[in-house]
RNA sequence: GGGUGCUUAGCUCAGUUGGCUAGAGCAUCAGCCUUACAAGCUGGGGGUCGUAGGUUCGAGCCCUACAGCACCCACCA
């Protein structure tokens, strides 16, 4: 046999027989069934090494509780990803020379569906080859017929609701894109950028400043000023220095300021200033705001002034969503171009006035300016604004970018569709909240669970249209005025809205139109396969789609799309950096499987890891755990070469060292159960990858080599080494399957994937192997200590039985014989071994080393016995706590004998 | 501005309800190819657990404050 497991020829063929024996296909039974929806990812490149991290958690959970006979469904599938995918896909198409636009929708979508298909079936193949056992029957498509209907349906249920209406409002503009896109799918980008600072002439302050050169100012976090223990009038107009201030009143500047004392803001001058960084939408103002209890442009409130440049006159008017102590306590209102403003117009009834088209262009209303590109028209209008341009100042401000296309957001008006989430009689935002808060859902981890409240509590309309092809097409019809929701045509008249879903209110639905897709829930009645059991995503798209999911259920079962929600963290680079193909840093799990494997691929991917919080990776990481996989591997072929022929039963378990490796098993198996049970997945990983490496090789194996006689031992390992490839199998499931089948005296079914997840064995726990380790582990200590550890040695030990005598003989290589001539003395926890060393001189300096550390633990032990712990702890921990100083004591006295003795 | 997470060995990280001498991998030092495994084995070195307080018989763990780093949400007119 290969001193090497053959990953790379093997796991294919393991893969195969898993897919021939139907092993990830949903079995029916009686008991409650374990149902994952899987994240489809987006079918338009492959796989990644986090979408890696969060399929190899999948199916653990799904090998365990398949084992546990539960009926288990990994239900897979692929994302059309509307946005994103049509990015991709016209990239594609330009770089083969063919213009998207040329192409009629028909066509493009085919194209691309076919384009989708083809990387779905590479992303499966990707998927197989690192174990996954997902149900491939029934893997989806979220553009699927057999899913569409389902999502078209909820639609015109929501429109006989009244939740959807079609409104001209702000949305966030992807000029590249040429479509909206929600608040999540955008970015900020930090940019250096500059502050303007504009003149609106038309009415001036009529106040005259006090000259107040005396007086010492304080800067604060903000803009404003203190003049401690000052009282002055609100208002008053201060020259101090040389600049002005204004005397402000205390209600309005809290929470942002924190001191008592007299706060003053900086006066910007007698005309009405204001700042931008965005001056080209001055065209497009329709007023100017201040706060309404700033007493620095109070009197102002409802005078006009003049539109720099085209002239036109705007009101001033007060609202509180000004904040006073940013800029000059001015803004400027473009209601057609900023969300604020939006708000602000809406709230006053302003003018909504669009001077950017969605092109990015400037519009008739932009007068001299129209037809230039934004940033033609700023640069013009800093140019023309001349000496009203009062001041410039270089910032660093955050820049909305799109997402998916990374291009600059331009706020626009546009005709959009929105789920209305408030509405009174059916408000979606409350069903949420009301599930979420009677904990209808378990999130791991759980501090999770306030950020999603918050995202509902705070939730806004959302607008679920895009102006994409590549989606689903709005059920929309019209007919002149008349408008219906309607799945198919109404009509030889009637014409179908052109928009599309935002991609995620096809995704948000995801965990019921498929399984009802795959017959196992009627959308009706209630189905124990839905709410499905877990849901395992990575923390990034939190708000993207496991928010939506729940909106989703909330409003159409009144009930949670999953039990349990699993987040796992994000992978990233060494550093800590996030991998992306433009910084190099990213490493291919095809790369990894073919050096390492899977297994190794996916133990990298799990050991060391918590629920939300980001991995960082290396490969080198998965080298560290290819090598658990080979030394697996190598036991294996220890046991098969000891045995060869099946143990048999016996009637009684008789040896010390099989009753302590059972009763070992048997813990660390019920540890992993309970562990993976409770999500601690990575928990369950480490555990027993330490008992399989630490214990069970390291120990008993050992033993085994010397008890491998004794008809009762072989049968020991094997039921234990079984064990050890069950609790493994849901980690490492290839090359545990492969020893599975090649050690014919495990095997009870054709594979070990379907093997039942059992292992008990009762015992009152005691033995004396420990103690036997123990001695052991002192013998090579003295034998390093004299530097020969291999060469033979004659020791004495008091009450050895015969196995643990043979056990002490054949693994720490000595002879233990009743008595031996002038020995030296190595105390371990419990005893002392007499161990025969001619020159002991050499080891005496360990021996001093050890008295040292001995003396060190007794003068702490005994602190601690004569402190109040005596009192007050647990009698239990006292007692230990006593028996350990006495031992302790005893090897102080062995050691100083020996020491001396040794001279 | 609001929030979350992190800070433990040179590096990457474990450390489940407070309790044996704080662990692992990689790196490092000494020795060993001992018939499963040198991708290994044996033995060792290396840590004031971010800082300062507090609770407790006892704190890496609980509480408070602070610092640094990372991320999320909102705002940035």
């Amino acid at each position: 046999m290969s001193q090497f497991f053959n990953f790379e020829e093997e796991e294919p063929k393991i893969y195969q027989l898993w897919l021939k024996r139907n092993v990830g296909s949903l079995k029916s039974s009686s008991k409650d069934p374990f149902v994952l929806t899987m994240p489809p990812p987006n079918a338009n490149g492959e796989l990644h090494l986090g979408h890696v991290f969060g399929y190899v958690t999948m199916d653990i959970l799904g090998r365990f509780y398949r084992a546990k006979g539960l009926p288990t469904l990994l239900l897979p599938g692929k994302d059309h990803a509307g946005i994103q995918t049509q990015v991709v896909y016209e990239k594609k198409l330009k770089a083969e020379g063919i213009d998207p636009a040329t192409l009629a929708r028909e066509e493009l979508y085919k194209k691309c569906s076919e384009f989708c298909l083809d990387r779905a079936g590479y992303m499966r193949a990707q998927e197989q080859s690192i174990g996954i056992t997902a149900d491939w029957d029934k893997e989806f498509f979220t553009l699927d017929e057999r899913l569409n209907r389902t999502v078209y349906e909820t639609f015109i249920q929501m429109w006989n609701d009244g939740l959807i209406y079609k409104g001209l409002r702000i949305v966030n503009w992807s000029v590249f894109s040429q479509t909206a896109i929600s608040d999540v799918e955008v970015e900020y980008q930090e940019q250096k950028g500059s502050l303007w600072f504009i003149r609106y002439k038309g009415v001036t302050i009529s106040r005259k400043p006090i000259k107040k050169s005396e007086f010492n100012l304080q800067k604060t976090s903000s803009d404003a000023m203190f003049i401690e223990g000052q009282k002055l009038p609100i208002g008053d107009l201060l020259e101090i220095n040389g600049a002005n201030y204004c005397v402000f009143s205390h209600e309005i500047s809290d929470p942002l300021v924190t001191r008592d004392g007299t706060v003053l803001v900086p006066f910007f001058g007698f005309d009405l200033i204001t700042a931008t960084t965005r001056p080209e939408t001055l065209l497009g103002d329709t007023a100017l705001a201040v706060h309404p209890a700033d007493p620095r442009y109070k009197e102002l409130v409802g005078k006009k002034v003049r539109v720099p440049l085209l002239g036109y006159e705007i009101p001033i008017i007060a609202t509180k969503k000004v904040d006073p102590l940013f800029g000059t306590g001015i803004v400027k209102v473009t209601p057609a171009h900023d969300f604020l403003d939006y708000e602000i117009g809406e709230e006053a009834g302003l003018e909504m006035r669009q001077v950017i088209d969605k092109f990015g262009k400037m519009t008739e209303l932009a007068g001299p300016y129209a037809g230039l590109s934004v940033n033609e028209a700023r640069k013009k209008v800093i140019e023309n604004l001349g000496e009203d341009l009062v001041n410039t100042k270089t910032i660093t401000h955050k820049v909305p970018i799109s997402e998916r296309g990374k291009d600059v957001i331009e706020p626009q008006l546009s005709e959009q569709w929105w789920l209305r989430v408030d509405k009174p009689e059916l408000n979606l935002k409350e069903r949420a909240l009301k599930l979420l808060r009677d904990g209808k859902i378990k999130i791991y981890p759980e501090n999770f669970t306030d950020q999603v409240i918050k995202w509902f509590e705070n939730l806004k309309d959302w607008n679920i249209s895009r102006q994409l092809w590549w989606g689903h097409q709005i059920p929309i019809w019209t007919k002149g005025a008349e408008i219906k929701a309607s799945i198919d045509s109404p009509g030889a008249d009637w014409v179908q809205e052109t928009d599309t879903f935002d991609t995620w209110f096809s995704s948000g639905q995801w965990p019921y139109t498929t399984v009802s897709a795959a017959g196992l829930f009627d959308l009706k009645t209630t189905s124990p396969y839905f709410p499905t059991h877990t849901m395992v995503m990575g923390r990034d798209i939190l708000f993207f789609w496991a928010c939506r999911m729940i909106l989703f259920a909330a409003y159409r079962f009144n009930d949670v799309p999953f039990k349990n929600l699993y987040f796992h963290g994000l992978i990233r680079d060494e550093k800590g950096q996030k991998m992306s193909k433009s910084k190099g840093n990213g490493i291919e799990p095809k790369e990894m499987l073919k050096k390492y494997g899977a297994d190794a691929l996916r133990l990298g991917m799990i050991v060391g890891t918590s629920p939300g919080i980001d991995l960082k990776f290396s490969a080198k990481k998965i080298e560290g755990y290819s090598k658990f996989t080979n030394k697996l591997w190598n036991a294996s072929k220890l046991i098969e070469l000891k045995f060869g022929l099946e143990a048999v039963k016996p009637t009684e378990i008789k040896l010390e060292s099989s009753k302590w490796i059972l009763d070992k098993t048997a813990r660390v198996f019920t540890e992993v159960s309970e562990r993976l049970s409770s999500y601690a997945i990575p928990q369950a990983a480490d555990l027993a990858y330490d008992f399989v490496w630490f214990t069970y090789c390291d120990w008993y194996l050992e033993m085994m080599k010397v008890m491998a006689n004794e008809p009762e031992s072989k049968y020991v390992t094997a039921v234990t080494f079984k064990a050890v490839l069950l609790m493994l199998h849901p980690f490492i499931p290839f090359i545990t399957e492969a020893i599975y089948l090649k050690l014919p005296f495990l095997k009870d079914k054709e594979t070990l994937a379907e093997e039942s997840w059992e292992f008990n064995f009762n015992s009152d726990g005691s033995t004396n192997i420990e103690r036997v380790i123990d001695i052991i582990t002192a013998i090579r200590q003295v034998k390093a200590g004299i530097g020969a550890p291999y060469s033979p040695m004659n020791i004495s030990v008091d009450n050895l039985s015969i196995e643990e005598k043979a056990l002490v003989e054949g693994i720490a290589r000595v002879t233990v014989l009743d008595q031996i001539n002038d020995p030296l003395k190595k105390p371990y926890k419990g005893g002392e071994v007499l161990c025969e060393v001619k020159n002991k001189a050499v080891y005496k300096e360990f021996l001093v080393k050890e008295l040292n550390e001995t003396i060190l633990r007794v003068n702490s032990c005994e602190a601690k016995l004569s402190s109040d712990f005596s009192k007050r702890a647990d009698p239990k921990l006292v007692e230990e706590e006593r028996t350990k100083l006495s031992q302790l004591k005893a090897s102080i006295d062995l050691l100083q004998v020996e020491i001396r003795g040794i001279g």
